[in-house]
DNA sequence: CCGTTGATGTCAGTCACTGACATAGGAGGA
DNA sequence: TCCTCCTATGTCAGTGACTGACATCAACGG
């Protein structure tokens, strides 16, 4: 018999949504998680590296995903071309991971948090960084390499926007083609 | 004779910047700060919301520039012009308050600190709603707004960025107006 | 059977930040 | 002149996020 329970992890993760929808972000403490996952304060910090990122802890890395997306991107592509292959590419990701009422829900927390969106825009900086340098490789120079990715992000952001505002019953995919259709008629 | 030496603020601010150039931001304590202003580690906390805004206590409020500049854009003037509009009259605002030196230092501050880059980015994320509000009181729509306002923040960073990085003479206007061209050859 | 490893517990400590209340100069009115 | 309110600050106690150091002990490999 192991000595502890199995997954530690994943029952701090589960604590923390629900207590998050019980009390709210700011209500629930570090040691509350722990507590109710059946572990120390400690071992949640351990796990994650503060209390946000307990929301931010996919099994995706999203830059990983558009990095990946840029390097194999078709030879004669374009660099809008590229960022928002790799846009479409990370919406695909999220949406095999969650239902649109979860990430709306999510997002919900998120939003009524500055300190959550100020990580949330960190992760979405980070989305953006590996683009510009997986543009870099493909010889992407700046400044079009940063404004490209700044592109990706933006048709990101609002196609995700859209698609978790419930107005619509496109998928996520769906609506960041939307985006890139609207940013090219902005043009 | 006052009660207390004038200008607490102003001291704080001081004296925080030359603490975080001799010790760096994250050994330098909010205590710290207080102790070389003079004043209490509370009346610290009473100017300024947290630690981080410090740095971001500038006399002007991005946002508001540019949402006044939008607001006061030419009538035939489309999404896009009036966005780059309103990045030039920031660019402007802030090349009045500091030389690129003074930008230079306190960007490698806030480079080398991701607590400090979270709160860079919603100061960024702020300059970009107020954008998206005052298009949208122009009658301009989502997704038309929302991607037209990233669109400003994309030149206005990647022209800021060029501009602190030394590696031109030109001034923050013109490297803001040389980030818009490159956004236009990108399509 | 034994030494090592890895995930956890325990504990003490620092620091960011907050609420409640006290203090005293200065401004304005009676 | 005196009284009163206002405002910026001080004082103090408390909470909660996070960290470092060290202990524990099942499991695993030899």
């Amino acid at each position: 018999m192991a000595r502890w329970e199995p997954d530690a992890r994943g029952r701090m993760l589960a604590a923390a949504l629900d207590l998050f929808a019980e009390k709210g972000y700011d209500k629930t403490t570090a040691g509350d998680i722990a507590a109710r996952a059946g572990v120390t304060e400690r071992t949640f910090f351990r796990h994650f590296a503060d209390k946000r990122e307990v929301l931010f802890a996919g099994p995706t890395a999203l830059d990983e995903v558009v990095a990946e997306a840029i390097a194999k991107a078709d030879e004669a592509a374009s660099p809008l071309e590229m960022v928002f292959a790799a846009a479409r590419e990370g919406a695909a990701r999220i949406a095999e991971q969650r239902t649109r009422e979860q990430a709306a829900r999510r997002t919900r927390i998120v939003q009524a948090n500055p300190a959550l969106q100020e990580r949330e825009l960190l992760k979405m900086a980070a989305m953006r960084s590996a683009s510009q340098k997986a543009l870099a490789e493909r010889g992407v120079g700046d400044p079009a390499a940063s404004l490209a990715a700044h592109s990706g992000v933006a048709v990101f952001q609002s196609g995700f926007d859209r698609w978790v505002s419930g107005e619509t019953d496109l998928s996520l995919p769906e609506c960041i083609d939307e985006a890139i259709v609207a940013l090219h008629d902005l043009t």
